[in-house]
DNA sequence: AAATGTGAAGTTGTTCACAGCT
DNA sequence: AGCTGTGAACAACTTCACATTT
């Protein structure tokens, strides 16, 4: 058997009619030409400013912010030009004024609502987890194939996946997070593409297709064991 | 109250002794000068391959297999020229030579011990997802500050923090998954570092000091999501 | 004809060096 | 003096164009 360019055949490799696929690196920022490293480091940046502003710090110089950040100084100044001048030369930045401006930029000051589907052991430990909130995102419900296994209470309400769009639409999400088996994730996603929602952020270790106005950000930890463990060889 | 760079006052970002922080992007390959994303995509092939050659798929293109991992033919190709020449003009690549020549290459043909750091609710989450042993990655063993907490029964076995050190030699493990709450992750890593492990994939949402022979692969949930919900704005 | 392999061009991201403010 | 802001140099990575092999 041999496989080259046109065959759709293998299972989750099929090319699906209207849904084009984008390699992470070439995804539009859609507004503006920031680049994507940049706004990643940017919240790096706010979770610095936040421990600050607990610390009771009103002033930080780009080289302590950069190295609480662990970036060099001139990069972080660099990132922060891009959305223009916020620091006094010869001082440096004022911390609530930098961390407001930055979550006005990422646009997280207002609560999002998130959906999950698959409730399996990852979901469920993400269901669990208090760093979404932490950052201004709220679960607000999960879906499964089978909600009636899920025993354990949790605060979140699971629902079969039928009801997939009438709650994506009730509770106007945009965003999920997708933990069901690869098998099941390219299906899944159109689901909840065709249901409105615009940002996927996947955990199946699968590429999916989806539409350019969509956003797939994918997590393979897998892989980033197995690069870990390439690394360390010498 | 004011930081600038020489401050060591606040948590979790004082400066250790011997330890220094590298910036993600300047961690030295250690072998080679093979860049770092060419490494990650490695994996993604690998798994592509995987794939293949469960479907008894024997030779492929780079057109068809950078379809299926989602880049582009000619970023494929460049990619493993860095390792040598495998394809046959006018014809592909062999499935299952290009696949153990991927395997040898990122050395994970054989089983590598791992253990875990953290059993809480994303600890237990890993503990029981399947994807790190399929890739060759067996966890040996879990830690937990109070291992008696974790009543179900994993496959794993748990211990006391005390045990630490003297697993980690008896199993000769090299690496660790670190899911501690953050106050506590600096001080763990520099428990594994002095017990030899040499590459952590860290999933406390803060910048850990290590030395230079040792790498972090860090993992923040939340700054993936922030991520996305930025760039679905438009 | 079909596909790989690769130097060269192009693009993106990082760092330097230093001008300019406070 | 101390620290920011930034054009220019640099480095890393990606894509192109096409020579080369089967």
């Amino acid at each position: 058997m041999r496989l080259s360019s046109g065959w759709t055949g293998m299972p989750g490799l099929e090319k699906l009619p209207g849904l084009r696929q984008i390699p992470d690196d070439l995804k539009k920022n859609g507004r503006s030409d920031i680049p994507r490293k940049t706004i990643y480091r940017m919240s790096l940046y706010l979770r610095c400013l936040q421990r600050l502003i607990q610390n009771g710090i009103q002033t930080v110089s780009s080289d302590a912010l950069a190295q609480a950040a662990g970036v060099k100084p001139t990069q972080l100044r660099k990132d922060l030009t891009y959305f223009g001048q916020f620091g006094r030369r010869g001082l440096g930045y004022e911390v609530e004024q930098l961390a407001k401006m930055i979550s006005d930029h990422l646009g997280s000051s207002s609560l999002q609502p998130v959906i999950l589907i698959g409730v399996g052991n990852l979901g469920r430990a993400l269901l669990t987890y208090r760093g979404f909130e932490k950052e201004g995102f709220e679960i607000v419900a999960a879906f499964d194939e089978r909600p009636e296994r899920v025993r354990d209470e949790l605060k979140v309400p699971i629902y079969g996946m039928k009801d997939l769009s009438r709650v994506i639409e009730e509770e106007e999400v945009r965003m999920a997070i997708l933990c069901v088996p690869s098998q099941a994730a390219q299906l899944v996603a159109n689901n909840l593409i065709e249901s409105g929602i615009t940002g996927i952020l996947n955990f199946a270790p699968v590429v999916l297709m989806a539409p350019d106005e969509v956003i797939v950000n994918n997590v393979n930890l897998a892989i980033e064991l197995e690069n870990l463990s390439y690394f360390i060889q010498d």
